[in-house]
DNA sequence: ACATTTCATCGTACTTTTACGATAGAGATA
DNA sequence: TATCTCTATCGTAAAAGTACGATGAAATGT
């Protein structure tokens, strides 16, 4: 809507706005995964999984470590209690 | 994904995943407004305000009180501090 | 009674999101 | 080298989201 502020937020709630991804930053909370291991216990294909995963990268809240054929990915710590603060601080 | 947990939230951070909404809810935070004030200031027909506050209604987040012809809107207090509660408390 | 104001809803067009299978590339392994 | 594993990306189909004008319903004003 032009507004800075709201715009940015608004796309944070959005990368956010799918249980998949909100059951992926549950499953990196307590291991970083390769994306097989989410591919497993989510019951979606490994497109999709991937699908998701960008979604969550590119708003900053995962990032991944090649390792061989592999990617680790791992919470954005900072990321997602910057985010916290942000809602906490939200003036509405 | 059948958590109920994650199903929910995300449902919440859906409805605050576009701008024009989040704009309404500072609108509103401020004073409580009819229809007509919102989109005297959102570049947006009336149609889709219309519409964007029915998402904020349905998810609980604002209500309206109708008075004549005329719908009065405000925020839903509990629910965003609730809402923050529970972006505080997430378990990520 | 008639016109006006206010808002929700309908119908519609367009865009974005979500999901999948298929494929390709990059690295490991036999 | 040939093969296997792992993952990103492509192509595509279906569903959901976004935006608008037009219309309708309900209360108010003339």
């Amino acid at each position: 809507m032009g507004n800075v502020k709201t715009d940015e937020l608004s796309k944070k709630f959005k990368a956010l706005s799918h249980p998949a991804r909100l059951e992926i930053l549950e499953l990196l909370k307590d291991n970083a995964c390769i994306c097989g291991d989410i591919v497993d216990v989510l019951p979606l294909a490994q497109a999709t999984v991937s699908q998701h995963l960008k979604v969550l990268k590119e708003a900053g809240f995962i990032f991944g470590e090649e390792s061989g054929t592999k990617v680790c990915y791992m919470l954005n710590r900072k990321a997602l209690d910057d985010f916290k603060k942000e809602v906490q601080l939200l003036k509405i």
